[in-house]
DNA sequence: CCGCGCCGTTAACAGGATCTTTTCCACTTC
DNA sequence: GAAGTGGAAAAGATCCTGTTAACGGCGCGG
């Protein structure tokens, strides 16, 4: 069970607004801002997005991403996280179209690095 | 928890006369006025909009408006929010047709932000 | 004391936004 | 070329919000 230095990281880690080179987070708003341009994400797909963004860099696997979004492992040929990914990367490139966020890896998930297009 | 200084601050943040574009707000007489006009809020209806207004631009998360303004937790479905968000732009819009100040955020909360219609 | 109006809260309904699932197809990999 | 994987779009179910109305408490004036 969460006691209270758990809570204390937990806000640190999470609730404290981030900013990885022109994209900033902040989790108590479920906002993201792309040079002061609200990106609009809904709630999952700020969940997402901030989710990745944690590991920056880093290739997060996309049963990992269900399991940690959905709970329990992900099905077979479930399709979710893709639906998700891409409603993410529509709303990203409409506020940033010279830049791209998310990479795919083929067969194994997604990335968070912000690069030029 | 809050002490003297805090208070005192609170004090000097919130009953100070604050202008937000063409809304002027006057704590210690619960009014505030768009160019010139009384909006007419009742007390209620004015600490909801002061403690919008005090987060310019912050999207307010439903839950903390209902602890802030209520006390304690958000019952499941509780409307009063929403019913009083209603009241709130309902006078705003009275006064000045062309602006739009409350902004919702779905399935998180509201942002205050002056824009125009 | 009584009626009236104002205010805050609660309830209910309709519409809209979101989430999930499904489908089709292009592409990668082997 | 075959199997597997991801991109894209759409339909259905679910959830959330806007809106209106109704209820009850309170204070004021008669």
């Amino acid at each position: 069970m969460a006691n209270l230095a758990d809570v204390a990281q937990t806000t640190n880690a999470t609730k404290r607004v981030r900013t990885i080179g022109n994209v900033e987070i902040r989790p108590a708003e479920f906002q993201v801002l792309i040079e002061e341009r609200r990106v609009g994400l809904t709630v999952r797909e700020f969940e997402l997005f901030q989710l990745l963004a944690e590991r920056l860099d880093a290739v997060v696997q996309r049963p990992e991403i269900y399991s940690l979004m959905w709970g329990g492992e992900m099905p077979r040929r479930d399709r979710s996280v893709d639906v998700l990914i891409r409603r993410v990367r529509a709303k990203l490139e409409q506020v940033a179209p010279e830049w791209r966020y998310i990479h795919t890896h083929f067969g194994i998930g997604y990335r968070f690095s912000p690069e030029p297009a």
